[in-house]
DNA sequence: CAGTGGTCTAGACCACACG
DNA sequence: GTGTGGTCTAGACCACTGA
């Protein structure tokens, strides 16, 4: 039964060292006694908690999540805000910016006819140098510059935008999904296809009611700690 | 490369008929000209959509999400409460109650004692037949009688306790996770093990704030829609 | 270059459902 | 019993990293 394997991949993380490396899988998995098919499923649990870190071709490295990011849902913030107020540095890597068209969803969503032009702003935010999020926003076209994005944005439309003080925000509706990590996703956040990651799908509104900004969140469980006070009636 | 994979099998729910069985695994693999291993990773997103439904023993059926159930996460309802009001009809399944010791970190969450004895209450809520959500939930004993259990529990401990009116409720917080299925909550949900679900942990305050029920509610992505309104500042 | 993780394959055995 | 999905294995090849 590999629940065991589960359990002694827990201890073997357990009693290392903080940035130890593991075995290779294969040697890994001869010890465990497993195939390194069964192995690599067993550390699947522990990548999403944070707790391994893989790097192709180097190896699998045990980590001590430092400070956890966490947040209530009911004040809409920056990751970049939510780390900087528990003192952790977080940085921004992989930033692509490109003109894109609307899909169908995203124009109804939108309110904006599918031939709007609009810009895809992509990036990784990187806590201690491990990608935690995944940050994909589409907006339509005359909102960013280039020469503000060049030099103004540290990876979050949102302070951006606050900062510039115009257009003036009000609020963003999220939809919040648990979902399995496409190639894409599993690239940047640098964890294997198929692990679950969080998703916050959201639409941000300027004072007027106006949506201005759709965007997907993908965060990395272990790094972050959403909650909502829920009332009863 | 078997994103086409990805892309076939989409294509080919999609023309398929509602309630229509695949090929079994082997012959689909086949014929898309895979192994099996990477044909069940490729249906993986899809059964978590809830687009996919696979009976052990008996094949793999297409399934059409009726209703999504829908809530915003400020108001604290039961699935019951939200599935009732769009009309959908939802069950219970396999029941169980035990008393149960609570383990460190909970007995510290609900401020009890390590030897408090309590009383752990899991279900399966079904829509339609389908498992789409998997409920644990932990209460100090006392709260709920066997009778009361036999009688009136269909499923939620908050409506029993609402229709009861005492203790009086107030709140819940919750913390949202995303999560790899572990086995116990695979089989519960009849899917695969490592499939992400979304997980609330919730702790239920009574009036006078007191925490009266630990609660892991884990949810099939692709049943449930659950948002949430951040404002700004 | 050698060694790592990322991916895929072919095949096996099991537990389960249904006739 | 037969056929299904659930799980695991052994082995292969690739892409990537770093010396």
């Amino acid at each position: 039964m590999s629940k065991d394997i589960h359990n002694r991949l827990e201890e073997i993380i357990a009693v290392a060292e903080p940035g130890e490396r593991l075995l290779s899988e294969p040697k890994l998995a001869e010890q465990l006694g497993v195939s390194r098919a069964t192995l690599r499923e067993a550390m699947r649990t522990f990548e999403t908690q944070g707790l391994l870190r893989r790097r192709q071709g180097v190896g699998t490295f045990v980590v001590r999540p430092t400070r956890v990011i966490e947040s209530g849902l009911e004040v809409l913030e920056s990751i970049e805000t939510l780390a900087d107020r528990i003192g952790l540095s977080v940085t921004m890597g992989e930033l692509q910016i490109s003109k894109c068209r609307l899909d169908n969803a995203t124009a109804k969503l939108m309110q904006l006819s599918l031939d709007t032009e609009a810009i895809c702003v992509s990036r990784v935010i990187l806590a201690e140098g491990r990608p935690v999020a995944y940050l994909v926003d589409t907006l339509p076209g005359g909102y960013l510059s280039s020469e503000e994005m060049a030099n103004e944005f540290t990876g979050s439309v949102l302070d951006l935008m606050l900062k510039r003080g115009t257009p003036l925000l009000e609020s963003a509706r999220s939809e919040i999904k648990a979902v399995a990590a496409k190639p894409d996703v599993s690239r940047a956040l640098n964890i294997q296809r198929g692990d679950s990651v969080l998703l916050f799908e959201s639409l941000l509104f300027t004072l007027e009611g106006l949506p201005i900004d759709y965007s997907l969140s993908y965060f990395l469980p272990g790094y972050f700690k959403f909650h909502v006070v829920r009332r009863v009636g």
